[in-house]
DNA sequence: CGAATATATGTCGGATCTGACATATAGCAT
DNA sequence: ATGCTATATGTCAGATCCGACATATATTCG
């Protein structure tokens, strides 16, 4: 590949050979990390308070009761995604769970 | 969608509608998407403030301008946790975070 | 208008996340 | 201490999402 159109792609927002992490800044890090312990401490909080077991909360988003633990314990293996649809199933409202992320 | 592309498909006859209205979604979905769609409009907002390119904000993410541009119209590809890591890598902050720093 | 730039759309191999399962540990009655 | 129920942890094949790429369409500007 010649520079010219190696360039003519970064221009236009191509990557070439760059390895990097996605979120290499610590705070911003840390950010992340916050914003799934937030949720996984509102879905605890949710299944606690309609008094069922992680197994019943795993029936009710068609999920697993060990997934649900991770969920909770806001493992690494957890998206925010799952935690967000969780907290819906749960009913709560968008407004809740917007208050959870970033602005 | 733009403008322009309405325009083309009202002339082939199509009828302009809301996602929801077109796949009748359950009321859980239908928030899910909601809140993917305010956070791809944060993400929107926040990269005209600072006056880049999707390709320029894909370089500052490690992504790609293809990517960008489904993130921003809140494609059904892109997940909350992109969305969100890209809002904070965007300098977007959460209270809880703001809390922990330092006063 | 046409060219340059910006954004949208479609595809795909590889990376990440998922539910399911096995099994361990904890709490808590009897 | 033994059973019983709830929660935690480890693993993995399949599902989902990712960046990258190709290309189409839209927008901007001479």
């Amino acid at each position: 590949m010649t520079l010219s159109k190696k360039r003519r792609l970064q221009e236009r927002g191509w990557r070439i050979g760059t390895v990097a992490e996605f979120l290499k800044l610590p705070s911003e890090e840390a950010a992340y990390v916050e914003v799934k312990v937030q949720l996984a401490t509102l879905v605890h909080r949710r299944r606690l308070a309609l008094k069922i077991t992680q197994a019943e909360l795993a029936r009710r988003i068609e999920s697993s009761q060990s997934r649900v633990a991770k969920m909770e314990a806001a493992d690494e293996s957890v998206s925010i995604d799952l935690l967000v649809r969780s907290l819906l199933a749960l009913g709560a409202s968008t407004t809740t769970v917007r208050r959870m992320l970033p602005k």
